[in-house]
DNA sequence: AGTGAGCGG
């Protein structure tokens, strides 16, 4: 049924405005230290992490005129009213010297820099919620066109992984996949499960961990409670070379991320796009994380055929 | 200990 939708909390602070991509370059935070402890001697350090590039993990800008982006992540009351107001800030109007912080609460300005145009942004074209046909719950996820790509992009770049103005959870964005009939990537996952997680890993520290020594590191992702929208705990490290996934879930179990070193076991699957299976329900006993290095899933399936 | 409610009209 419909639920009145709660006002949401004030707006806090808004991500700063942002900036044509290149975050300032920033020496890495606490949880790139992610490995054991080594006797290093410094400076140089040689992680396995590479450097963050552009700010937040995503996929790679689709080709065309896309300017959608996927929001995910979506608590119940965040409608279409609160998502608009998220990037009240994102326009060109609204441009500052970089550094001022404006601040949208019921609907009025309030900034340290003369507000240019309303504030509502021109920038965002349509907001769109998905809902539960049934239920009319939201679905946790959502569509926010851009008047052009360009703005899009921008918004992705400086929003990403940044507080959504409620405090508690970081906007999760990406480029909608369909918008423009573009079709998702579709070569397999070789996908790992992570547990035993810090509070503080996000989705772009979790892939770091492991991008820089395995260099097919398609994604990773944390999964978030939507209810209280913290971490669960785990998540997912998804590869496109299979041996990288099985050599990874040997090397890096027990290795840090964060404060705390990762337990990492198998994915069970989960449906792709491709239908590609990856260890059949069942395998998980015969698949320990530590015998996988020496078997592999086509070696599996047969014996486990022949046991059922 | 926990295996992703991540793609519409």
């Amino acid at each position: 049924m419909m639920q009145p939708t709660p006002t949401p909390p004030p707006p806090q602070q808004m991500p700063h405005q942002y900036q044509y991509q290149q975050q300032p370059p920033q020496q890495p935070p606490p949880y790139m230290m992610m490995m054991p402890p080594q006797p290093q001697p410094q400076p140089q350090p040689p992680p396995m992490w590479a450097p963050p590039q552009q700010g937040q993990q995503q996929q790679a800008a689709p080709p065309g005129e896309i300017r959608t982006l996927w929001i995910g992540d979506l608590q119940y009351w965040m409608d279409e009213n609160y998502i608009s107001s998220c990037f009240a800030h994102s326009g060109e109007g609204n441009k500052t010297n970089g550094s001022g912080i404006s601040r949208r609460v019921r609907g009025r300005c309030y900034g340290l820099y003369p507000i240019t145009q309303p504030c509502f942004s021109l920038q965002v074209a349509s907001v769109k919620v998905i809902r539960n046909k049934q239920t009319g719950q939201v679905e946790g996820y959502g569509f926010v066109e851009f008047v052009t790509r360009a703005a899009a992009e921008r918004v992705l770049q400086t929003y990403n992984g940044t507080p959504m103005p409620n405090g508690e959870q970081n906007f999760r964005l990406n480029w909608a996949s369909f918008s423009a009939g573009e079709r998702r990537d579709e070569t397999p996952d070789f996908t790992i499960f992570v547990g035993d997680l810090a509070a503080d890993v996000t989705d772009y520290m979790l892939q770091e961990t492991f991008r820089g020594r395995y260099s097919s590191v398609k994604g990773a992702k944390v999964v978030i409670d939507r209810l209280t929208g913290r971490t669960k705990g785990y998540g997912f490290v998804r590869f496109a070379d299979e041996s990288e996934q099985l050599r990874a879930m040997t090397e890096m179990n027990g290795a840090f991320c964060s404060t705390r070193p990762m337990r990492i076991g198998p994915a069970t699957n989960k449906k792709t796009l491709s239908g590609q299976q990856q260890y059949p329900k069942g395998c998980q006993e015969a698949l320990s994380s530590w015998g996988l290095e020496l078997i592999s899933a086509e070696m599996v399936i047969p014996l486990v055929r022949a046991l059922t």
